[in-house]
DNA sequence: TTAAAAATCCCTATTTCAGGTGATTTACAA
DNA sequence: TTGTAAATCACCTGAAATAGGGATTTTTAA
């Protein structure tokens, strides 16, 4: 963050009504500045390396480029520039999208409108601000299977496959002999009802076994 | 959650102090009741049936199991309940390895104990709390460098050789001749400066390419 | 004290992989 | 317009890896 005295932000919102709202609230009650508002992407890019924010408040459906190839884009021009996207969508493949595109935080729209000036505080304190559901998303997507066919051993064995070590290199590594990790292997194959190594991978990934 | 009235909650926690200031707040000043707290893992899931928690507040250094370790058998036995982990550490292992475990929320010691109420709402509530730091380190695990020296095609294999898929699987998905894909993994081992899939893997998954 | 898991070994046929050395077409930018 | 990068396809070779079959021993945990 360039100053302690207020940040520079840019809001991308195709809804007039929204974005103004925004511009007016930011300004009138803290003490960073809307420095400029746009509602396209592209506009929003051009102007990009003058208007220098430190944040960018984004929708995501937007007319033209959405808002996650929006903050890809973005992060091109200025790497270090923070993203919050606040969007009525909530599902889970926008969410992971627009984190993967390097997003900060990540607000709904549902709930109370002037969360956003927390959220750029959160930002600002070196946060990710998120609404609470997304979240629950977020920390979810961690969460192992308690419940797994394999033991540790083989699942050992299944996160080096997938990491794509040769049968030899997976023997080395855990100390074993070759034919042991066969031996797993064929076990693998049989818990996992499968038959070779690229299900094994899917259905290890799909069930978080791995 | 079982009663709107008020959630069951355990604490584990070695530092007695802090165990019984939790407790205290909890009871005193939430209408959530703290129905038992102990100072290890192993008497905590002795009792687990018995005081059925909604919520376990643990602590990771305890004597004998560890509270990741804590998290993952308690869930075992009650695969809905809520951990929310409350410690000192805020290295990216220990809390991604709590969340792979199963945890809800990760709340740093450092700043202010009492969001630990704010927290257990925000479980109550359907979300998962975390502290700012934690937060960030959660988001930008997701963030892929904006940066690869891959082609976009090429990156579309490094995937499904991720994946497992044999070279042939691929030319059938990508409606391509093996060839071709022969052709991409060449590029793709010469601009990654590796000779086989292993490293490849390795090395994409290092740099966020996959 | 059993049963399950882990580790070891052998055999075989097939598939896959990596490296080399090419070519063609399209598309975009200097 | 002239390159360059990307994506596509081709042929060859030898080595390595794989899947499936069967079997035995040791360790560990119930």
């Amino acid at each position: 963050m360039k100053k302690e005295t207020g940040l520079r932000i840019i809001i991308v919102e195709d809804n007039i009504v929204v974005k103004e709202a925004f511009t007016v609230y930011i300004n009138d009650l803290s003490n960073h500045s809307v420095v400029n508002s746009y509602t396209n992407c592209e506009d929003a890019l051009k102007n990009l390396l003058e208007d220098h924010p430190d944040i960018i408040l984004m929708d995501v459906d937007l007319p033209g480029m959405n808002g996650i190839q929006g903050i890809k884009e973005a992060r091109k021009v200025l790497p270090t520039v923070n993203a919050i996207v606040i969007t009525v969508h909530d599902n889970t493949e926008t969410v992971f999208e627009a984190l993967c595109a390097g997003a900060s935080g990540y607000i709904t729209k549902t709930s109370n409108h002037f969360k956003i000036l927390d959220a750029i505080n959160e930002v600002a304190a070196g946060g990710a601000p998120m609404s609470g559901n997304i979240a629950k998303m977020v920390v979810e997507s961690f969460r192992k299977t308690t419940e797994s066919p394999l033991t540790s051993r083989e699942t050992e064995v299944l996160h080096l496959i997938a990491k794509g070590k040769s049968y030899k290199d997976i023997a080395d590594i855990l100390f074993v002999h070759v034919e042991t990790i066969k031996s797993h292997i064929k076990n693998i194959y049989f818990k996992l009802e499968v038959n070779n190594k690229a299900a094994a991978i899917e259905k290890g990934l799909k069930n978080k076994l791995i």
